[in-house]
DNA sequence: GCATGTGAATGGATTCACAGCT
DNA sequence: AGCTGTGAATCCATTCACATGC
């Protein structure tokens, strides 16, 4: 079934709009750079990628292209902010104020272009009152409820070790989170209607190791 | 074509090892609870996976089931550990000595089991000399090759600014290290025989983002 | 002519379903 | 009876190849 533009937005896989972000991101330089038109080849170059894929990725959101010539690099750039929904500003929570949650709190993708992190939460008293390097609060856990209405938040980030995740992804259900973002070792299980993606730092290094064995063992040239 | 034990190894994806890991650290859990044996179905509950994966993935590597009775815990943990090459220990090192790499370095996941993290290394002699909350040094930039060398690391972790990630990555190659970890959200021209694993961080947020808005705009329920 | 947009073909990964072992 | 191991079937993603339009 060929997919229209608008119509079947939820049939959009995840490796797909994964790549969109990519696209934005190169859109973003080519624009920075002056440049008023791209095909789709010369995206595919630039990533390792096969040019009908772009095309395809593209066409899911309507036909932004001119034949002959390729793609306006400002109008789809627009395009995607806005099919990405980053075209305004999400609030975000992070819980955990450990070594992770404080270097996720003052990592610049998080900060811009349409993320906002309003807070930390922890329940460890001794953290709260002070603040990241770039000047994101640590707040008792205690508020979270209060913290999410009051400041729109509907994205939250685990940082918390493995075995509390669990009960901080249900409590952030509760206060009203419709998404969030993983980063403890574990299987949640889900509550209708709140989305989870989990980043397993762990994982990637294992599947190195996997990789550096199988050189060692020369099964690999 | 049937995928027979120890053949082929460099056939299998990176979809399979990722699962491999999440296997493992069920038997890890398991063992630690005196539970004996395991069935595909049982594993395939705990996660939301098919049983018949879960048997396909592990038939990969040998026959280590009984039919009738299911996986014995702590002899499928050891025979993963040994696949997954996690049966001894691997040095790492961290480049780059900011937020995000203070966080790596301390991170429980990247210093156990299998891994070590030996130092990170920084061009800001601010940086140097100093050490994390958990006593990993922060070494100048220049001692890379020695390093490496010295403390035999095989696996670099790049925690710098997206502009500077190529570099990085070249020289790390040039010392030696055959497998990158890369938190830089660029995509980097590989050298043949030096592997690279990305985690774009941002991406995950713009995911999430994409799905909140079709939230809101009604296209899910 | 040139590059998009898209059906058709291919290639992989997942799931089904059952033969075979305990 | 129960569960593994696996060919066959299905599903999904990628790539090809070309009709379509600038």
């Amino acid at each position: 079934m060929g997919r229209t533009a608008n119509s079947d937005r939820e049939g959009i896989s995840e490796l797909t709009t994964g790549r969109l972000s990519v696209y934005l991101r190169c859109l973003t330089f080519l624009e920075s750079q002056g440049q008023k038109t791209v095909s789709s080849h010369e995206l595919a170059e630039k990533f390792h990628l096969n040019s009908a894929q772009i095309r395809k990725d593209l066409a899911c959101f309507g036909e932004f292209g001119t034949r002959g010539v390729g793609y306006d690099v400002s109008r789809l750039r627009r395009q995607l902010v806005e099919t990405l929904g980053i075209d305004r500003v999400r609030n975000a929570i992070i819980v955990g104020a450990g070594n992770l949650g404080m270097a996720l709190a003052d990592y610049a993708g998080f900060n811009s272009n349409g993320f906002h992190i309003v807070a930390m939460l922890d329940t460890d008293a001794s953290k709260t009152g002070k603040t990241s390097r770039q000047g994101i609060p640590v707040v008792a856990w205690e508020r979270l409820g209060e913290l999410v209405r009051r400041n729109r938040v509907d994205i939250g980030i685990i940082a918390v070790p493995g075995e509390h995740a669990q009960h901080v992804y249900d409590a952030l259900a509760d206060a009203g989170v419709l998404a969030v973002l993983n980063f403890a070792p574990v299987q949640i299980r889900l509550r209708h209607g709140v989305k989870v993606k989990s980043v397993d730092l762990r994982i990637n290094l294992e599947s190195l190791s996997f990789h550096l064995k199988n050189v060692e063992d020369g099964v690999i040239a």
